[in-house]
DNA sequence: GTGAAAGCGCTAACAA
DNA sequence: TTGTTAGCGCTTTCAC
């Protein structure tokens, strides 16, 4: 929403002017009291505030000049020298505060003490809110349910909905690869994952749902780290006791670039004997060999939702928590396709 | 975001003079193109678009003087005259409307010739986008993901996420109210729900989320219409039957006063030897005796919630299609309590 | 179809 | 803590 110019008188939109007459003060101290910026008594401010939203006045959520602290777990700074996921929701938050007029800064959080301190340095009027990168400790979800301020988890969510979230919708991602593999004729799809984060444990969900009934738990295929040396190993082994399989369904592209590995190993052709499809979909996968399908992430999207619900949030704290899941897109490349004739059945 | 007043030439954000610089042309011609108001030649409103993005300039994302068409269902409609839960969330729409200048308008659909109908009226370029309330149907989902301008489904979703929704969360809603009962010492709480829609579901996905190993399938009471009477009628044959339960969480307003009608016809105290929590949380619910304790959803969140989604949509239609949940509150009224001594182990 | 210029809403500086 | 006032960004009118 914006100033109307010339043909103001026209249209009969709520002015500051209109709230103004009706509380008998000035636009001015109006515009104070919305804006938060600049010294207005607080009863004032409040009946302010009431005749605003009675008249239905477009309120300024604009947090420009004010500063958003951003806590990174160690996981995520991790995944940042590892995969650039974090770099592209980075990416994505930045571009964002440019764009709305706010600055963002990093803290490296990973314990309850870091978070304490963290929310202290966040009470300041300047800050406008927390956004919180890829951390799952309930401890600190806990500590971060009772401040004031609005916080918003980023990749991740509060099972209890008290905290607001943006995460990708890991369960249909993952379906939605599942039942792509399945149109194709794959019928034995397995499973690499890293389990631990709850976001991870919801791509297997969708795998199991889009299963059905051919959800062999023993198609599931797990290693302890997001590497993919750990998952060429692990699929190798397992290649190797002459389990079968026509495709595989990675919880990341890191485990993806593992199972090519193991694959080009054991001399099976991709995806003329098995189709490999990764969820994340960095921009590299692009450049292996084949080039890889792959259920890509929004990852600016997900930096830049979230900072727009932080600053809905701090401009409506009356509004009720939400969590946001963003949808992902199939990207078909070069590492799926029909399943191989003799296996299908 | 607006404008900035006097302080303007320290704050470095962008304005469209910067945008028309660069393009050189006025900034008159700028504002006309970005906000589509007004001839600009095509070519040149790319352009000036492209600089615009590239720029992070903050696209006036108002949708101000154009209609939405809101496609409610015969459910919705039904509901409408009986419960007041559409009407809420209408409220909640039309205020945002009257905020950002946009018109509702409402249409009737319950076939897939109706929507395909209602899909042509909306292609008309004084069309901001589609609300879809209370929508199900697999056949309407179906049509309405193929159309090129935004689709938001209110108190429903999308299991592809192929269509942007907003709906409560259902799913912990139910669990909450349910761990809520746990931690009063109920350990036999009956679900009394109307099975059907995908939403319901979830509320009893909540249920046993957090009866976790008491989620004795018996405990679920299952009628065959939102209607308090089939309520009353189905939880007396229950009680003559001897079922033991010391809590029920009810999927619905309606279905929660039937329950207070038969425990009352039964010489059940409620919350005494009965406790009774509703999801919904209509504001009725507290004229009841003894006011009802409710998981209660935002109803009016819920509609300005979509509108908000829906302008974002008509403004970047290519950012990726989302699910919005919104958190729903537990309101401690009169009709829960601790459970009963001699019932509870 | 475009630029110049007028006019409006809003904010910030300043006085009280 | 508030109102006055200047001045900015944006939109619209109007001439071409």
């Amino acid at each position: 929403m914006r100033p109307d110019g010339k043909r103001a008188q026209i249209s009969r939109r709520v002015r500051l002017k209109d709230v103004a007459e009706r509380c008998g003060v000035s636009t001015a101290t109006v515009s104070r009291a919305l804006s938060g910026r600049g010294y207005v008594e607080a009863s004032l401010a409040r009946r302010i505030h009431d005749m605003a939203l009675r008249l239905n006045y477009p309120l300024p959520s604009s947090q420009a000049g004010r500063r958003v602290l951003l806590a990174a777990s160690g996981a995520a700074l991790l995944d940042f020298a590892r995969s650039q996921f974090t770099l592209h929701v980075l990416e994505g938050i930045s571009a964002r505060c440019r764009t709305l007029g706010l600055e963002v800064e990093t803290r490296h959080v990973s314990t309850v003490a870091d978070e304490a301190a963290l929310l202290e340095e966040a009470a300041d009027d300047a800050i406008a809110g927390v956004l919180m990168l890829t951390i799952d400790d309930g401890g600190m979800l806990a500590l971060a349910r009772n401040f004031r301020k609005p916080v918003v988890l980023v990749n991740g969510d509060d099972a209890d909905m008290r905290l607001s979230s943006v995460a990708p919708c890991n369960r249909s991602a993952a379906a939605l690869a599942t039942q792509h593999l399945r149109a194709l004729g794959h019928q034995r799809i397995a499973f690499l994952t890293c389990p631990g984060r709850r976001t991870i444990a919801r791509r297997q969900e969708g795998w199991r749902d889009a299963m059905g009934a051919a959800a062999d738990p023993s198609l599931v295929i797990e290693v302890d780290d997001w590497r993919s040396d750990l998952a060429a190993e692990a699929l190798s082994r397992r290649l190797a006791t002459g389990m079968a399989f026509t495709a595989i369904l990675a919880s990341g592209d890191a485990l993806a670039i593992g199972a090519y590995r193991a694959l080009n190993a054991a001399g099976r052709r991709i995806p003329g004997d098995v189709s490999v499809i990764s969820i994340d979909g960095l921009p590299q996968t692009q450049l292996l060999d084949p080039p890889m399908s792959v259920m890509a992430i929004p990852m600016q999207a997900l930096g830049a939702t979230a900072l727009d619900l932080l600053c809905e949030l701090a401009a409506n704290p009356a509004a009720p928590r939400r969590r946001v899941e963003l949808a992902c897109e199939l990207l078909r490349r070069r590492s799926d396709g029909p399943a191989p004739e003799g296996l299908a059945g």
